[in-house]
DNA sequence: AATATAGTTCAAATATTTTTGAACTATTTT
DNA sequence: AAAATAGTTCAAAAATATTTGAACTATATT
């Protein structure tokens, strides 16, 4: 049994956002993650930009609540892409939706 | 004499931008000068969002290192508003540029 | 079956951010 | 000149976020 997912209110969401953006590891992912190509597992990331694995799991978890990438686990490997659909909402369109 | 003022790298200032949005308090500041019509000094939003002189003095001190927004004192009160520059190419734009 | 690999979880330690109240500066009003 | 108002600064306390290593689960390889 899996515990029920929690649906955010917008602005508890818009929080989540900036405050997963709002720090240097987490926008090197993100940076990682636009820039490559193929399809990409957690540990590839962190190998590139040099952080542990244990590091690398809570800031993929972060970025995974404020569904700013999406995850689906293959085997033992967890692949790891940008949500565009989150950027465009609450980063590129916060200024007007505000 | 005042301190000279450091240039930020943009990688620095768009840490800066996020942490500034990463709180519910700044985000509602930004909300209210986005919506309010005429020229507001921080007392006015103090008193409108329900924070101390000494909270409000905090955050527009963060809001204003992040450049999110501008000020000019007339006598003691302190105007603020928007710069709308810096949302454009730190939140709106930031995923096109990275 | 044993070992290696990918990733998670937990709790403790550390670091950073936010809140608070008192004391302060500067200006305005009485 | 005294009192009030707008805002800042400081340091201590409180709250949150991040890092770390050890122990763990699940899958893959030898």
């Amino acid at each position: 049994m899996t515990t029920p997912k929690k649906t955010l209110t917008s602005a508890d969401q818009q929080l989540l956002v900036f405050k997963a953006l709002a720090d240097p590891i987490r926008l090197e992912i993100i940076q990682y993650l636009k820039q490559v190509e193929h399809e990409v597992a957690c540990g590839e990331v962190g190998q590139a930009i040099q952080i542990s694995k244990t590091s690398g799991s809570y800031h993929f978890k972060l970025l995974a609540a404020a569904q700013l990438i999406t995850t689906h686990k293959v085997a033992r490997e967890k692949y790891v892409s940008l949500n565009l659909a989150t950027f465009e909402r609450y980063v590129t369109d916060f200024y007007q939706n505000i």
